[in-house]
Order: structure tokens, then sequence, then C-alpha cells
DNA sequence: CGCCACTTTGAAGCACTTCAACATATGTGG
DNA sequence: CCACATATGTTGAAGTGCTTCAAAGTGGCG
């Protein structure tokens, strides 16, 4: 690879993520690549790679496929905390801190493990990464906080119909969408454990919003054939995803 | 003040909270002392001190009274997305990223605001510092999940009162709590704002809290008569507030 | 082929909402 | 310090969005 100074794109994703929330030098992108130049971690789709109360000495990144972060309450009730598609951190050690919900494959993934203090050492060294590292964190917390809107505020088909519009969004920036469609893995009783509703009642309401013409979801593939519309009606503003 | 190598307490609600996270030295103490010493701002209660869309150039801190996070729907619906104790970071920017919610004063409260420059030039530069506020950061997300859990799994009940545990126990940190009591600000409008239950759901569901003995609210005072019993009914487990 | 996970539909129940009214604090200007 | 306005708290009665329970249909995979 020649050392340009011009920025370059990259299809590793979380180098593709991080350039899209602040400019990254062909430096910083080097550090990045040589960071990532180890061996990815395979796992089969419904396993879960890491738990509760663990606390790994990596940044664990997802390279290819969907997991998500889930909590579970002793009674056994399972709350989907979000969903990680390629690029996304899967969780940054911190101190002593202990995670505080497990991390599950919805296929099967391929993860990049980097050694925490590596890590750090790069990012903290390179003003441009940890810049952009800083703003993937608030895009992050924004993320949750919408979740958070969707569970207190929305009705299950707003709440359906506003995840589907913030995956679109986000699958897109990172080049997974095709057309209008893009592949879906996730199961009704899993978008019910994200919206907490019941799969029954998660059902029903995919009928409705596919009756209404606004999604169109099968075989694992979901296409928001009025991408507009359902924004509309699920009050999905997309300014908290793109700084 | 002598420079002490040995960490020292501090009545600095910032300080008190990092050196629960991570050890600190006095030189670290010290710098965070430097930096925090700016006129404070005061503000009243019920007014708004950032505001959806802001970019502000300070770290702001509050540094007495309660605040809180809130979004606000084009359709006028309300959701508190935390409450913000003395010692909370009320933003932090970073990039050109935008606030997504609003801090809404709840008391009388006073602010500190420390130029993001410096804040982050002594973070960077101090490691225990920067190990400190990662742990914040870890711990801040861990509640921001809860909430999550508490909206997406929970009855009305267990909501309001994983809540109270929630915050007795953030407060009992901060020598807020009084015996078994503490002031507590917050309206029943806000109540519900917070739980996404409607204010007549949330007095219903106090009055049920409280003929169980479970509660002991008035005149702006809570009470947890019995805080090992509130804990279990309502699935509360302190541990991801304490790493 | 047969198992098991996932999806779909129906019917009954209930936690929470909505609408409405009144009671009680809180604060403010005269 | 009272009079009044406004925010907050309380209670009742009716409605509904979602849950629960139950059962059957569909599809992927060893």
């Amino acid at each position: 690879m020649v050392n340009m100074t011009a920025p370059m794109l990259s299809n590793d994703p979380l180098i593709h993520r991080l350039q899209r929330f602040h400019p990254l030098s062909s430096d910083d992108i080097h550090a990045l690549e040589r960071l990532s130049a180890v061996p990815r971690r395979r796992l089969r789709a419904r396993t879960e790679f890491l738990s509760e109360g663990d606390r790994p000495g990596q940044v664990s990144i997802l390279h290819e496929g969907w997991a998500c972060k889930l909590v579970m309450l002793p009674d056994g009730r399972r709350q989907i905390a979000g969903f990680l598609l390629p690029g996304d951190l899967l969780w940054r050690p911190a101190g002593d801190v202990r995670l505080d919900y497990s991390v599950q494959a919805l296929t099967e993934v391929s993860i990049i493990p980097i050694g925490a203090a590596a890590f750090e050492f790069q990012f903290a060294a390179r003003p441009a990464l940890a810049t952009a590292l800083a703003v993937r964190d608030r895009v992050e917390e924004a993320i949750q906080r919408r979740w958070l809107v969707n569970l207190g505020q929305r009705s299950a088909l707003e709440r359906i119909g506003h995840l589907f519009c913030e995956l679109h969004h986000r699958l897109d920036a990172i080049g997974l969408v095709d057309g209008t469609g893009f592949a879906f893995p996730v199961t009704q009783v899993e978008l019910g454990e994200a919206t907490g509703l019941t799969p029954v009642h998660v059902n029903r309401t995919l009928r409705a919003l596919r009756h209404q013409g606004l999604i169109d979801l099968e075989s694992r593939t979901l296409r928001l054939p009025q991408p507009a519309e359902l924004a509309q009606r699920t009050l999905f503003d997309p300014g908290y995803l793109e700084p």
C-alpha cells in the first residue's frame, strides 16, 4: 500500500464508519489497519460472544454479520438493548468495569479482537482518531436514547417502524442496502424483545405495516417501499445518526 | 493547600464521583480543582439550560441541584431520558456533534462550565483521570440501558420502584441521603415522563407503593422504609452503578 | 422425512389510558 | 397578609392497546 496523504475509502467497516464521523488522514487509517491486522474470531448464529459480568481485555469490533446487546432479568425477561452491525464496537474495556449485558450473534459473525492497551494507545496518540471515536460515542448514546423514547412514548406500529428506519439508515451508511431492500435476520420474537412487545403483537403489527404498504418483509429480506412515508408515520428523523 | 501524595476526599461532587470510579492522585485532584475554578452558572428551577441542536463549547458539570435530559417529539410527547444529580456531566462536546436532547433544571441549580479544550487536555495528559472518566462513561451507559429495560420489560410499579432505588443509590453515593430519606423534587407528571406512564397512573402506582409500606413520599421528601424489600420487588441490583 | 423453530390467527383478559372532576398546595400581586 | 391564579395531586368510570392463552400452519435442516 502506498502511503498517500489524501484520505481514502476503506472497506473495513470500522474505518468506514469513523471516516463518516470525522476526517482521517491516511496515517490514521494505516494505524487503524495495523490495529485490525489480527485473526478474526468467527462465531455461529445464536451463540453468545460476551457475557454479563465479563471483563474482557480486548476491544471487540464486529466485522461481519449481525449481533445484539441483550439484558436478562433474573426472572427470565429479556430486553434487546441494541442491534450491532458491521463496524460497531461490541465492548471497549475501561478500568475494571464489568459488562452489564451480553452480546449474542444473530447471524454467523466475524469479530476483530484488538488488545485494549494497543487500541487506547493509538487513539490517544492520534487526535483525529480520538475525535472520530468520541463522535461515535455520542451517536451510540443518541441511538440508545431514541430506543428509550421509542419504548416510553410510541405505539407498537411506531416502535417497529422507527426501528426499521434506523436500521435501514445505519445499514445504508455501510453499504448493506441494495436498492430499497436489505437482509434482515431478526425473528419476530427478537423484534419483540427489542421493542418491548409480545411476539404475537409484533406479528399483528407487521401485518398492519404490510397492509399499509409501508414494509415488505419476507424470507429474511426487508424492503421499505415508501421510506419517506414510513419515516413520517413513525416520527423518524435521521439527524441523530449523522452529526 | 498542601500537595499531599495520598488521595484525599473532596466535597466537589465531580471529584468525589471520579474517585469512586478509579483512584486519583492528589495531583490529579488538584488538576481537577484548577479546571473547576471558574464562576458557577446559576439557574432557576424549571428553566432550560441546554437545548436540542446546541453545539456548546463547554463541558458542563452539574454542581448543585437536580436536572434532567429531555427528548421532545414533534407532536409534543416528552420523554425524560435521565435524571442529572450533582457531579453529573450535562454534556461533553465531541467533534461537531449537536445535542439530541435538552437539559432542564428541576430545581434551582448551579453549573460548572469548563472550556472543552482545557478539559480534554487535562484528561488526555493524566491516565488516571482518563480511566476514571471512561469508567464514568460506562456507568452512565449502563444506567441508560437499565432505563431501557425498565420501559421495555417492567410493570408500572416495578418501573417507579426501580427508579427510586437507582436514585437512592446514586444520591447516597454523593452524600445526599439523610438516614433513609432524601429530597425528591420530581413531580408526578415528570415521573410519568421518565417512566412512560400517564400522571394518573403514576399517582395510582405511588398509592400502591405507599399502601404496601415500600415508600413514604410527602412534601418533596422520599423515604424508603424497606430498601431491601423494594429492591427485591423491583429486581434492582446496584451492580451496574458501582464497578 | 420428521423435527423444531418460527409465523400466523382467534378469543378473552387486563394493565394502563383517557376523560372528567375536584382537592390541595404553591406562589404572586395587590 | 389575603385573594386569586395556577400548578400539582387525587379519585372515579369507561375505553383500548396490548397481553395471554391456545392452536394450527409454514419452512428450514439434519
